[in-house]
RNA sequence: GGUGAGAUGGGUGAGUGGCUGAAACCAGCAGUUUGCUAAACUGCCGUACGGGUAACCGUACCGGGGGUUCGAAUCCCCCUCUCACCGCCA
């Protein structure tokens, strides 16, 4: 949510920003103000009231210690009219602010200078490109053939316990995805990242935390019984971890990492680049996130850019980095950068990792703040990105290593999975 | 699942209708004293919103929501959560 005392300092630098995600704010903020205004009136208005009922209050009680029954039964009398006033305006002021609640809740976090306008992944930039690339010289088989090819991934079988999306590893299958998990979390640790193990269902204010509720309702799994959302990703029990939070001193840096599933219910997307590992309902991901001072923000962004380009280069993919356009990038997030690789043999990129900065967008919801250098508590800024997307990256290292009769695995990944090649 | 207890400021914990935004202690911050360390002493020490250039003033908040009352941390109702014991169980 964006900060209403931004909107009231400077409303058009905030329409402006938004028009790069092609989004006209300017009904909305011109409502937001006006209500805004009517709001501090009302609040105004009830705090005088509220202020002489307890000043009466405070009276009644003197004159009752002192047994003057009389003086203070006719004070009471004078309360009545007050507290009529006090609950029509109490209740105006409740309207009002839920009103502006509602449409704050409306409006997407404002582009970063550097985001460029846009419309759609069109307009998306790529800012860099990597890695080998890999040539044939025979037909390449897609990621699904060479799953069962050599007994690593069975998605009917996964059809059977649970339904689509939900596939089964099995063998060196499921060794190379827990070797994926401990490299990443390795690389992290090294970066500088506390890892984290937390729960894979979240309650109701965690949702709302990050963002995730009430917009997103439908992308969770939601435990109707308990109340509980199964994780769509590890920001929400790890970002969760600081809400409600103020951190002593300006002087801090937190960097946090964790492995867990995350489960979407990709309401909506069925039919289309769904087939093998593109989309699936359960995957598994290591996340990093970072809660920075605000001037430290591009730094830390910068940072994360590099640290997930590094494991790109690690594991010899070919790669892409987009800056995300205004109309792509994310609701919360001021600037996005997409990483991509190329599955070679179904000659598509596929989105890998997304990192994301949101400035205080989440940490106004959060309730996320410093003391600052004044003594004054500030919001924090957030960011976070995948560190990495695990079923992507597996399509992709099945599809550009495999050879004609075996798959090979990247120098890097080998001390985790115990084996160079599958065959 | 059953029974019981509880939810107060960073922590411990007092407070059962008015002078309590909240005692006391601990932690923390500033200062005084002191050869250093330690100790002692003094002051400060919640958050949000509104008004004000500011000092400051006002309002709200004692798990959440509603009610009684001139007045609620305190009484009543509902909900949530936590803890303990029992049952079940990885």
């Amino acid at each position: 949510m964006l900060e209403i005392q931004e909107l009231r300092k400077n409303p058009e630098k905030v329409i402006d920003g938004l028009k790069k995600r092609h989004f006209d704010a300017k009904p909305i903020i011109d409502e937001i103000l006006s209500t805004d205004e009517l709001w501090r009136q009302k609040k105004t208005e009830l705090e005088s009231i509220s202020a002489q009922m307890n000043q009466i209050s405070k009276e009644i009680g003197i004159l009752f210690k002192q047994g003057n029954t009389e003086e203070a039964n006719k004070a009471k009398s004078k309360t009545v009219e007050l507290k009529e006033k006090e609950s029509e305006l109490k209740s105006d002021v409740d309207t009002l602010e839920a009103k502006i609640t509602q449409l704050m809740y409306q409006l997407p976090n404002v582009p970063n200078d550097m985001v460029r306008a846009g419309k759609s992944e069109e307009d998306n930039e790529i800012v860099e490109e990597g890695g080998p690339k890999r040539e044939f010289s025979f037909s390449p088989l897609p990621h699904w053939d060479l799953a069962s090819k050599y007994d690593l991934i069975d998605f009917e079988l996964g059809v059977k316990i649970t339904g689509a999306g939900f596939p089964i590893y099995k063998g060196k299958g499921a060794k190379l995805q827990r070797a994926l998990i401990a490299y990443f979390l390795d690389k992290a640790e090294q970066a500088g990242y506390q890892e984290h193990i937390p729960p894979h269902m979240v309650n109701e204010a965690s949702g709302y935390g990050t963002g995730q509720l009430p917009d997103k309702e439908g992308q969770m799994y939601h435990v109707t019984e308990d109340n509980l959302y199964l994780i769509p990703t590890a920001e929400v029990p790890l970002t969760n971890i600081y809400r409600d939070v103020i951190l002593p001193s300006e002087d801090f840096s937190i960097k946090i990492t964790g492995y867990t599933p995350c489960f979407r219910r990709e309401a909506g997307s069925y039919g289309k680049d769904v087939r093998g590992l593109n989309r699936l309902h359960q995957f598994d991901k290591v996340e990093i996130v970072r809660i920075e001072h605000p001037n430290n923000t591009a730094k830390a962004l910068d940072e994360m850019v590099d640290h997930v380009r590094g494991l790109l280069n690690d594991l010899g993919l070919e790669y892409r980095i987009l800056r995300l356009c205004g109309g792509d990038t994310g609701f919360a997030s001021a600037m996005t950068y997409d990483f991509e690789v190329f599955s070679a043999a179904q000659e598509k990129w596929l989105e890998v990792s997304s990192v994301s900065r949101f400035d205080t967008f989440q940490s106004n919801r959060l309730k996320l703040r410093f003391k600052n250098a004044d003594k004054k508590t500030q919001l924090c800024h957030t960011l976070n990105g995948s560190a990495l997307a695990l079923p992507r990256i597996v399509a992709a290292l099945l599809e550009n290593y495999q050879t004609e009769d075996g798959i090979l695995i990247p120098v890097a990944l080998q001390k985790y999975t115990g084996f160079d090649r599958i065959d």
